[in-house]
DNA sequence: AGCTCCAAGTTCGGTGAACGAACCAACTGT
DNA sequence: ACAGTTGGTTCGTTCACCGAACTTGGAGCT
């Protein structure tokens, strides 16, 4: 993102975390990252987003250690996957917003129960990792019909890779 | 943000949330909003964001009724102070880059207990609200040293307007 | 080996957003 | 009445994003 370049002005950990994910299309990767995305057509394929744009933010994002380039897959890192709380949080505000209904839910793997807000299990009252959480379609269900997107609407278990 | 203009294609609750808060600069100032900043020429002492943009961003925060627009002050509005916990947990995420230490410390007014990085009270047990924290500066204090930022570094309740 | 195909990028011109400086309007204190 | 502060807007330059075209690199086939 670079904010003036630097950040020696704005001395805060929250502007640290803008210059990594702060960028545009940057955090939508990222949420890409944990529904199970790891190859760059994929990626573009869910997104839209052009190929010198992605491939700038990929680079970052390794380069940030958020993800882990694996041959052609990039792999979540246990640094980015400590983003899940932030992700996770953020979308569930977004979900306020007009009025709509959740297009994905979040389930607890080991109970089955639905993961709140705040990122907790209801019936455990423990903070749930992504590994430890299904993914299943919501009420408001996509609309996109590409084959990355089809893929994501079967219940799967979050960081799982998408392609078999 | 504007992701290719409208989100019909980006059908998810983050790309929502990002249209919001998503652009260069409006997670910042609504941090600053949280720290007790309302006024626009506050906001660009602590900041320095072209006034132009500052005044694009505020009107946008106004208009999707994260702020409110009370004479000349900002204030925040219940949804924006629902914003907190993704605030919060992206600041604490930024803390590990480049091993820094923290800019400011956050505290549970009522027991005086750090919250952890999920927002939680170790002692009560419980997710605090912004109204119920303090603020103290932390072993990394900043080097910034406008009329603000000096006001910032004195422990005050968050939310709590910046001027008397 | 050589050839083809496809995923994974890079390069390049055009467009829109961010930047900084200058300007403007309204209110305040003297 | 005037000067200073606050809260902006306007404008030209610079920079990042965009989409299309082009290049690279590896896998599979013959």
């Amino acid at each position: 993102m670079a904010l003036g370049k630097d950040y020696t002005s704005q001395d805060c950990s929250l502007a640290r975390a803008l210059e990594v994910v702060g960028e545009r299309w940057t955090l939508l990767i990222v949420r890409d990252a944990f529904y199970g995305v790891r190859r760059f057509s994929d990626f573009r394929a869910h997104l839209d987003v052009p190929k010198a744009v992605l491939s700038d933010r990929l680079q970052k994002l390794v380069d940030a250690g958020v993800l882990d380039k694996e041959g052609h897959e990039y792999v979540m890192t246990p640094m980015g996957a400590d983003l899940w709380p932030v992700v996770h949080t953020l979308g569930r505000w977004g979900e306020r917003l007009h009025g709509s209904l959740p297009y994905r839910l979040f389930f607890h793997t080991s109970c089955g129960t639905r993961i709140e807000a705040d990122g907790r299990c209801p019936a455990c009252g423990e903070l749930v990792a992504p590994r430890d959480i299904e993914l299943r379609p919501g009420a408001g269900s996509e609309r996109r019909d590409d084959p990355v997107s089809k893929r994501l609407r079967e219940p799967h278990r979050m960081l799982e890779p998408l392609r078999p």
